[in-house]
DNA sequence: GCTAAATAGCGTAGCAGGTACGCTATATCT
DNA sequence: AGATATAGCGTACCTGCTACGCTATTTAGC
């Protein structure tokens, strides 16, 4: 009975049809998808009502008989983008589950770099969102955990998992704009880092990890997986501890 | 012998003192503080050069006299907002100091609640950024494992609590902004979830999961500890096997 | 001291981006 | 047919970043 918020009912395609007026030129999906056509193509901040409406030959005023706002028009991309997770393949252990999920969510990140600027604008709502969210839920269901443990391991996992992407990819963008800046960070720290104010980091810059920082992808895919991993045993004592319990 | 890039030489205050001019009537830490005092008070969208300016009483363009860009600008406020990480207490274990320095983090940043809105825009560099880095690492001083282990850890857990604290602030903003659409959500998503579609979503909506999203403040602070117990129990696991092995 | 050079502050102006408002044409409902 | 709601759009306003050039001020070098 109550009303959905907007956003909510678009993403779902749950307007009313009243038919009166002129035929629309355009739809929600054509906008959506010209928005991140751009983004896809020059980033977030190339992304204007002016250019959305300049790519479906419209003017700018008229997207707003579409979308409320430009932050509107964000949260649709943001569904948009994840597109659908593949189905999880039948058999597998949850955590077999859980890393080909997150190396899904990694996949499809990787698509549009953008993602992980968009703002947060509250939880889950959309319908690719809520598609994940299952999957990675789907994972974990022979495990015994209650309903709301699960919710728990994969809030978590997808905190940590969009952290991590958000932050290799901002590097990875930080990297191409200066690609200088990067590979002398462990000279640049030398420089600045006292070993008697901060003595653990001086040991690491003595241990020479900073100084090999050219391989750039490949570096950050390890991380990604070495953090999961961690995060993943984790899980596993934790599902252990419970099911030991009952 | 290499040039610093200009913001982090400003964050360490390296200015080499060429004394030729005015005396300047400004310093790069007004500016940094009338910033983060507006963005304290009004959120980040309330910091333009012209209100920082205004808050100084200086004209706008004075500022670029000390800051190259809006985004330096930006970078100074994210190092000074974290301020110094207290000391670790001595003589903890590894995993104590962790929980401690986490806690620690959440707090600094919650001084700062639009802290996890800025932009990232490259790995830490300024004083107080490294502060905390060494101070995470530092924790793990006695735990045997290779510098370069301890940097994977200490960033998992950065990614994981920034992300972390970046989720529950933003949702916290959202919920201030329209709690009728929080408390609402399990009602929501019922109405547009399909058990046959998104079969294990379903079931916890029917566990009644997300029918009390009231205590929010409580709640996300569980979900942080909740998360990082798993980590750091992943942690111990891999601390023990690099352990046996050597 | 005196002159040249470097620098702080600032006024103006340009440009970009979001969006309120009102008008016109169009399609549907009664 | 007339009322009504809606799509598209032109105009205009407002905010925000910042390039540029001018003036006043201080110091370096002679």
């Amino acid at each position: 009975m109550s009303e959905l918020p907007a956003d909510v009912a678009l993403m779902w395609r749950l307007r009313d049809g009243s038919r009166r007026g002129p035929k629309p030129s355009l739809t929600i999906d054509d906008i959506t998808r010209a928005a991140i056509e751009i983004a896809d193509a020059e980033g977030l901040a190339a992304v204007s009502m002016a250019r959305v409406a300049e790519r479906l030959g419209n003017s700018t005023m008229a997207l707003y008989r579409h979308v409320k706002s430009k932050d509107e028009l964000l949260v649709l991309m943001s569904d948009a983008a994840l597109e659908r997770p593949e189905p999880l393949p039948e058999g597998i252990d949850w955590r077999t589950g859980l890393t080909f999920w997150a190396s899904g969510v990694m996949v499809a990140v990787r698509r549009h770099r953008w993602y992980s600027k968009l703002p947060i604008t509250g939880p889950p709502a959309g319908p690719n969102n809520l598609a994940w969210f299952d999957s990675a839920l789907g994972a974990l269901k022979d495990t015994g955990l209650p309903e709301e443990a699960k919710v728990g391991v994969v809030m978590g996992l997808m905190t940590y998992v969009h952290g991590e992407i958000r932050l290799s990819l901002d590097l990875a963008a930080g990297f191409a704009d200066n690609p200088a800046a990067f590979s002398r960070y462990g000279a640049i720290l030398a420089r600045v880092v006292d070993p008697r104010q901060l003595p653990a980091l001086a040991r690491v810059l003595d241990a020479g990890v900073f100084d090999t920082v050219e391989a750039f992808e490949e570096e950050s895919g390890q991380d990604f997986d070495f953090g999961l991993q961690l995060y993943l045993d984790g899980v596993e004592r934790f599902i252990e501890r419970v099911c030991q319990d009952s």
